[in-house]
DNA sequence: GTCTATAGGCAGATAGAC
DNA sequence: GTCTATCTGCCTATAGAC
């Protein structure tokens, strides 16, 4: 289903529905958004969007699942484009900040604090999520490790785990001051701090 | 209102609220409870929570300032208590454990997440919450770098943002996995590689 | 695939008796 | 202060025509 349009092409249903409830679900939380909001929004009837998505929690796991991939293609992208496995998290943290420039929440950041609340595949989904991010950065920084371009006190796991806290935490305090430059501080603080006994003045992220 | 009650003394019935709508928020969201659930739970009705907290923007901005309020006292019991500046932040980090050995988030951090759908007054709180706890770290930091106990690599103030940002990162990431052992690593981690350029071995935080 | 209409329930909130 | 009863509106979801 959904075909990948070429540049230019209207997306189907499904795909712009998930886009809109995407947007929702990063900036009020998956109980901040109801169907309704969609409807009126695509000005398509709720009716519709329940052909398409029976339920909510249906919706919900296609937008994590579709969130997931999303973010595999850009780490994807960031092993094809770098070699640097300081560019690497450099480029990493850049993919928060223009989440968070774009006024959102990471979505399973923001799933992680209705987590309670969630249907359990989706809260299933939001672990794999962090864990194939954790799991991501660890090949990283195990390679700067061996590439001696990089000295870890502790080990590539608890560093990974590190950083993505680090930058799920600074997005979720960032986003009420509606500063970018507050999250880049953050940013620069803690992968400075984790990858570099003396910090050799660092650039912003490609971020913005 | 509410006299602080004698230990063993019933609480009044606004406290009574207080504390469930507190555990509530936490854990569900502002948007993932209703008067009903407090209802239930206190076999109250709602008519009577709505005589005590009118609206639930009212009952919400009451949560938020007894909860700052408790906060502040925290503090200043770690400043009676301890006088290394390193054994004030292990303190802070287990304000953040014990809080979530109890499997809740930061009231805070999880308000944070719902901030765009929060009435402008508890809005404003959240970011008061986040300001004083930046202000009182920046001022544990700017003691330990004077007394020459800790070495930071930069304004006191970025860092207290990094450490801030850091804990709630860290809460928010591993309620999900049910795991305070995760928290504690990371807490460990952020706190190491802020305040010493090469960590001596240090423990666990006074938490749990 | 999209619609109108509506079911059935729960949300926050109020009236008024006690 | 607490209650029962109720209001209005929105929620998720379904039926059935086109």
């Amino acid at each position: 289903m959904a075909p990948a349009p070429r540049s230019g092409e209207a997306a189907d249903t499904a795909t712009r529905i998930l886009d809109v409830a995407e947007r929702l679900a990063q900036t009020r939380g998956f109980n901040g958004f109801s169907y309704a909001d969609i409807s009126s929004e695509l000005e398509i009837s709720k009716a519709s969007l329940h052909y398409h998505f029976p339920s909510k929690a249906d919706l919900g796991q296609a937008l994590i699942e579709r969130y997931a991939t999303h973010f595999a293609e850009a780490l994807a992208t960031i092993e094809e484009r770098e070699r640097d496995p300081i560019a690497k998290l450099d480029a990493y943290a850049g993919i928060y900040a223009d989440v968070l420039q774009d006024q959102r929440m990471c979505l399973c950041g923001m799933l992680a604090a209705d987590y309670d609340t969630l249907p359990k595949p989706m809260g299933d989904a939001v672990i794999r999520f962090f864990d194939e991010n954790e799991a991501w950065l660890a090949r990283v920084l195990e390679q700067g490790a061996n590439a001696d371009t990089l000295h870890l006190s502790r080990s590539p796991r608890e560093e990974a785990q590190a950083i993505l806290s680090g930058l799920e935490g600074a997005m979720l305090v960032a986003r009420p001051y509606g500063d970018l430059s507050r999250f880049q501080a953050v940013a620069n603080a803690l992968l400075a701090s984790l990858t570099s006994p003396s910090p050799p003045e660092r650039g912003s992220g490609s971020g913005a």
